[in-house]
RNA sequence: GCCCGGGUGGCGGAACAGGCAGACGCAACGGACUUAAAAUCCGUCGGCCGGUGACGGCCGUGCCGGUUCGAGUCCGGCCCCGGGCACCA
């Protein structure tokens, strides 16, 4: 055999890893006669270096791509970088390097790190969200957006540090305060861009049920995220002024308790509503308070309920009763329509807040199991169903009846409609920072806002800038980027300076994979159609909510532009645990991070990919061992032995035998009873920790057939089991199982070979066990015929445990076929 | 507070559809090989009790209860750990 004796895994894996490389061995294109699969894990953040979390990752997503390809999937499995970002423009600050540098610094050593590793990327379809290749289309689908109306520009508040000049992002805030100069962080109102997400909440809504290929889990969480709510929408009339303040509820039936009204401190009637009145100065006292808080601040369940009373009063539209008009803490101008009716009575947060500041509290659903006093003794809102009471007209229907019936009565008294609210939120796209996407957007004093002309793309960031030590974006003060021409009407103009989100660049990266060369369009229709959807999507849980929700509606936007066919990106979902140590998660503030390249150094990238799919399945948190490492690397070596010693002594051997021996048989049917579990394992249900176990007892029953077997080992059964080993393996340590399949005489990578199929036929026995139980208790275990009938089985079992049922008598005997035999005395 | 996970030997985990609890690996211990060590190989390995012994009995999957011939698995209640989210009207 042409294998040294010794594993030797720095030549093996150099020598594969450049036998791939040179052979562009990973590189797909679009094949008409086979079935795509399109297997993608989350593209990384180039931090720096790999850590164990993206090996998990890329390792996990290897083996599905591995196992495809040799189940005959044409498969396209990319990789890329999500290289805008935070952190480029602190080591700018910090030592200096311009970001660009930093971060193409970054993806070159990561990209070399990748390689270590042995995954199979086609890496001519790399992508880098900061080149101006790809921005080039980030930019052109924020046009696309523009273009469609689901873009658009209004004011918001940012976290503003007022020492640094400068817009923080919530990272950068700490404890409230700036985190580089440690000022009170304030909020300041900025014109910003958003994309109007809620216009599809309906359908990211809907379409989740369509997701059956991902976890609950998840689901759930985007559910709840985009919240929706049905109700009802109408409006108080400010008494004296008579101006209009729309409330959403979904609890019309209360209608008839509302006894004071809340705005947020940011409603924009607040100023008019007082202006001039006594009540002035303390309103504003407040609202400049609420301003500065966080909105977990004010919202926390701890946080105590705080108001203003604005001096004014509201008429009820279904009763005509006067309401003061409030300010609290607990209402956000984000949610609804930045106020409330408020029903004490009803809602736990009114009530709350009613007692604190005397208002009334007014019961108008009557509880019918347990009477609730009128007399304003209640201690806490009652939020059951019941009956309508003090409730005019409405009073004996159920608050369920109530709530179409008081929809009904407004509608048709012109005072309000049924509505449905989300929690979601539209996307606010802007970033006041230099290291992202231009936005490209011109203002002229003549003309306004201005998209730049699709043709004029990309709108090129500069990339020699000088960085302030506030972290104030540079862009600003770069004369070539802000001054240009109107694209309208050719006068001078000024480019917006705010870049886009990261969340917009890796919202459309897995449709560029399918065409990533593609110089006039972010992609080829016939590409994406081929390619799109996602087959298998990988990553981390920690982007339920945003990542793949912005993923879902730029998809959605798209299919409506009429450039994708489908609807859903991302068919099946797998979102994998985190990395342990000692309990806790990796983090340099701890001390507790392994490199992955120390460990593929020291034992190789198949021993570190197989320990990190043997510890833990894919879904669970992983605790890192080094010692659960070394026992991968000597399962390695276990295998590296066996076969160079069975290959060895095929080489050698004449006999060739054609009875099969018990043996023999014994180790076929391990021998196919293994491909059949790893299969299984791999395709149904991602547990690649059992799929190596089943392999590693494989090896062990190949050891003990050879200990003793000697030289009566059948030729035929050992090739076949090695061939099976070694491709059961290839998916999990690429490598090695190149090496073996090549020293065992074979033609062609291993990796190019089909899947080994299981022979049915092998796995039948004639014998089984089957376990005898006395009440449910393990009392003995017999080995039977596989075909015996049931009778014989039972009497068999009942004269094999005479001696537990002792005296007593048979009440019943239960037979699970193939398993066992409960006998049920008394 | 709500939502979603999870709790099984000394450790990571297995038990896939209610049917043998602890596969596989790690650690530990005992032994073989060796001048010695490493490597490798063989054996033991949940707890308690009984037996010289092959072996047998009882208990055991966070806790309490239930359903069932039979529960780690299903149901009800509780405790603990991890993650996410919120005065969402």
């Amino acid at each position: 055999m042409a294998v040294e004796s010794r594993y030797d895994f720095r030549r093996i894996e150099a020598k594969w890893q450049r036998y791939w490389e040179e052979n562009g061995f990973y590189i797909v294109e679009e094949d008409p006669y086979k079935p795509k699969y399109y297997n993608l894990e989350m593209f990384p953040y180039p931090s720096g270096a790999l850590h164990m979390g993206h090996v998990r990752n890329y390792a996990i997503g290897d083996v599905v791509a591995r196992f495809k390809s040799m189940q005959g999937f044409n498969v396209l499995h990319p990789m890329g970088w999500d290289a805008f970002g935070l952190p480029a423009e602190n080591a700018a600050i910090k030592h200096g390097i311009p970001p660009a540098k930093w971060t193409y610094a970054n993806i070159d050593n990561m990209r070399q790190q990748l390689k270590s590793l042995g995954i199979s990327y086609d890496w001519n379809r790399e992508v880098t969200t900061c080149s101006p290749d790809y921005y080039k289309f980030t930019q052109w689908l924020f046009l696309q957006l523009y273009h469609m109306g689901l873009a658009y520009k209004r004011e918001a508040a940012v976290n503003w540090c007022p020492s640094c000049a400068t817009v923080l992002a919530n990272e950068q805030v700490v404890d409230g305060a700036c985190e580089r100069c440690e000022t009170a962080v304030e909020k300041k109102n900025l014109e910003q861009w958003f994309f109007k997400i809620t216009d599809y909440a309906e359908r990211l809504l809907n379409d989740l049920d369509r997701l059956t290929g991902w976890p609950d889990k998840v689901k759930t969480m985007q559910r709840n995220w985009i919240g929706r709510s049905e109700g009802c929408e109408f409006s108080f009339t400010v008494k004296g002024s008579g101006e209009k303040i729309p409330v959403f509820t979904t609890r019309p039936d209360t209608v008839f308790g509302v006894t004071y009204m809340v705005l947020a401190p940011e409603h924009p009637l607040v100023n008019t509503l007082v202006a001039g009145t006594e009540y002035e100065a303390k309103v504003r006292e407040f609202v400049e308070k609420m301003k500065n808080l966080s909105e977990q601040a004010r919202t926390s369940a701890e946080a105590e309920k705080l108001g203003v009373f604005t001096g004014r009063y509201a008429i009820n539209p279904v009763n005509g009763e006067e309401v003061p008009i409030w300010l609290a803490n607990y209402v956000l101008m984000d949610y609804g329509t930045g106020a409330i009716m408020a029903v004490p009575a009803h809602d736990q947060r009114d009530f709350e807040f009613a007692k604190k500041y005397n208002l009334e509290i007014r019961v108008v659903i009557q509880n019918p199991e347990n009477e609730l006093p009128l007399d304003g003794s209640l201690t806490e809102a009652y939020v059951g169903d019941g009956v309508m009471v003090n409730s005019g007209k409405f009073n004996g229907l159920s608050a369920k009846e109530g709530q179409s019936a008081v929809i009904k009565f407004m509608e048709a008294n012109k005072i309000g409609r049924g509505a449905v609210n989300y929690r979601l939120r539209d996307w606010l796209i802007s970033r006041q920072r230099y290291w992202g996407a231009p936005i490209p957007i011109v203002y002229c004093d003549e003309c306004g806002i201005v998209p730049v002309p699709f043709e004029d793309l990309p709108v090129i960031l500069p990339e020699d800038v000088e960085f302030r030590p506030t972290g104030e974006s540079p862009l600003k003060y770069v004369d070539e980027f802000v001054k240009t021409e109107c694209p309208s009407c050719g006068k001078p103009a000024r480019r917006e300076t705010d870049t886009m989100d990261t969340f917009v660049c890796s919202s459309w990266y897995f449709m560029r994979f399918a065409s990533p060369h593609a110089a006039n369009r972010p992609f080829l229709k016939p590409a994406v159609d081929y390619w799109m959807p996602v087959d298998q999507y990988i990553g981390g849980v920690e982007h339920a909510i945003l990542h793949l929700m912005y993923a879902r509606f730029f998809t959605k936007v798209l299919y409506d532009a009429g450039m994708l066919s489908c609807e859903e990106p991302f068919t099946n979902l797998l979102t994998q645990g985190m990395v342990l140590k000692d309990g806790a998660k990796m983090s340099k503030s701890k001390g507790n991070v392994v490199s992955p390249e120390d460990t593929i150094e020291k034992y190789g990238a198949d021993t570190t990919r197989l320990f990190i799919l043997f510890a833990s399945p894919p879904e669970r948190d992983l605790e890192w061992s080094e010692q659960g490492v070394e026992g991968c690397h000597r399962f390695l070596n276990r295998v590296w032995r066996l076969v160079v010693d069975l290959a060895k002594w095929q080489k050698e051997t004449s006999n060739a035998v054609s009875v099969l021996s018990t043996s023999d048989r014994d180790l076929r049917y391990k021998v196919h009873y293994t491909i059949h579990k790893v299969t299984e394992d791999i395709e149904k249900r991602f547990n690649f920790n059992t799929a190596i176990s089943a392999i590693m007892e494989l090896v062990n029953a190949m050891y003990q057939y050879r200990d003793s077997m000697g030289n009566k080992m059948n030729p035929q059964v050992v090739k076949e089991a090695l061939d099976s080993l070694i491709l059961l393996l290839a998916p999990f340590a690429p490598h090695i199982a190149e090496e073996l399949w090549e020293g065992t005489g074979h033609q062609g990578s291993v990796h190019r070979q089909p899947w080994p199929t299981w022979d049915e036929a092998a796995l039948e026995r004639s014998e089984m066990e089957i376990v005898i139980q006395v009440n449910g208790k393990v009392r003995d275990r017999i080995r039977v015929p596989v075909d015996i009938t049931k009778e014989d089985l039972e009497e068999l079992a009942l004269t094999q445990v005479k001696k537990s049922i002792g005296k007593k008598h048979v009440v019943r005997v239960i037979t699970v076929p193939r398993k066992l035999v409960n006998i049920v005395v008394k």
